[in-house]
DNA sequence: GTAATTTATTTTAGGCCTAAAATATTTTCT
DNA sequence: AGAAAATATTTTAGGCCTAAAATAAATTAC
């Protein structure tokens, strides 16, 4: 048997275990299941809310955000980049937005290949008055959350969204 | 005009000025869609990487890594409620597997109603590999935060998701 | 014990999503 | 200018996802 000092016993930091144990990175792992299940149930709950009040899908909702944000209207492209989807599946929330009227759909002035949407005045008032109950339901799921914790929270999502672009690439 | 004092030019904290403005929350609206795009680009790194290396999906590596913490097997109501997902999905993806030979699928013994799946001994193999690339590239994600912090963030989550789950309900 | 309700799963219809290939246009290089 | 590379979008094939309806079996309430 090795007589040498029973190291588990002392009491160290994490991250000296996992200097010890190379591949073991557990608590990472369980912090993305808990990033991805808090986002989960916050997504489904208001993709519900969305369809009973308003008839809306989350995705199409999503997409309207965007363009209310920028006025003069975006292209597909910078759609797809901006929702972080691919640029086949904005086209068909596009369409869909479009032939409810919703979206206007335009050639761009400068760049025969692209086309610049923007929201209809329609489009623009149904999403205000969806954005409103949306802001309020966000509220709602945060609320037990001081506001000091949800700055802290604020601040190191920003620290995992940098560290996850320099993991993964920014491509 | 207004005589009074200019309270607006007094610092003051959020809540307050949320109080004196009801309806407005954007710094909730700020947090929930810094944590949508933290959690989507993880998970399209993931599914990248996933694809690339396995030539596997990020549903089929989920539902996997479900039964790899249950070896005794799960129904597919609880694979539905564990993974937050619909009925109908978790048919189709299991059928998916059960045909690549990963999982295993039989009548459960007390109910003819429910099926137990589990992993195959050949899905049990195959799960750990993909696993063990994957709590790496996790690791990865995470490098720029430190052990404190990766706690702070974990303890906020799981207020944030407690704080959801009430607003939302549990159904 | 039978009827009503609940629960587990599947099916159906439709929408979202990706990756990869195809098309059209613009930009860059020489 | 002309060829090559890059960019914007659409199309295609296939998989994921939901909601709602349909089955089938178990449970609950008379």
């Amino acid at each position: 048997m090795d007589e040498r000092l029973p190291i588990a016993a002392t009491p160290i930091d994490r991250e000296t275990t996992a200097a010890l144990r190379p591949g073991d990175h557990k608590a990472e792992l369980r912090l993305w299941l808990r990033l991805l299940t808090c986002t989960k149930l916050i997504e489904n709950g208001i993709r519900r809310r969305l369809r009973e009040t308003f008839d809306v899908t989350l995705p199409r909702f999503d997409l309207m955000a965007q363009l209310d944000k920028t006025p003069a209207g975006l292209t597909l492209g910078e759609l797809s980049r901006r929702m972080m989807v691919s640029n086949g599946n904005v086209t068909s929330i596009v369409e869909a937005l479009v032939s409810q009227g919703l979206l206007d759909r335009k050639p761009s002035a400068h760049d025969r290949r692209a086309q610049v949407v923007s929201l209809t005045a329609d489009g623009r008032r149904v999403f205000r008055e969806m954005a409103s109950a949306h802001e309020d339901w966000i509220a709602t799921t945060f609320a037990d959350l001081s506001a000091q914790e949800e700055e802290q929270l604020m601040v190191l999502l920003s620290k995992a969204k940098a560290s996850s672009r320099k993991a993964f690439g920014d491509a």
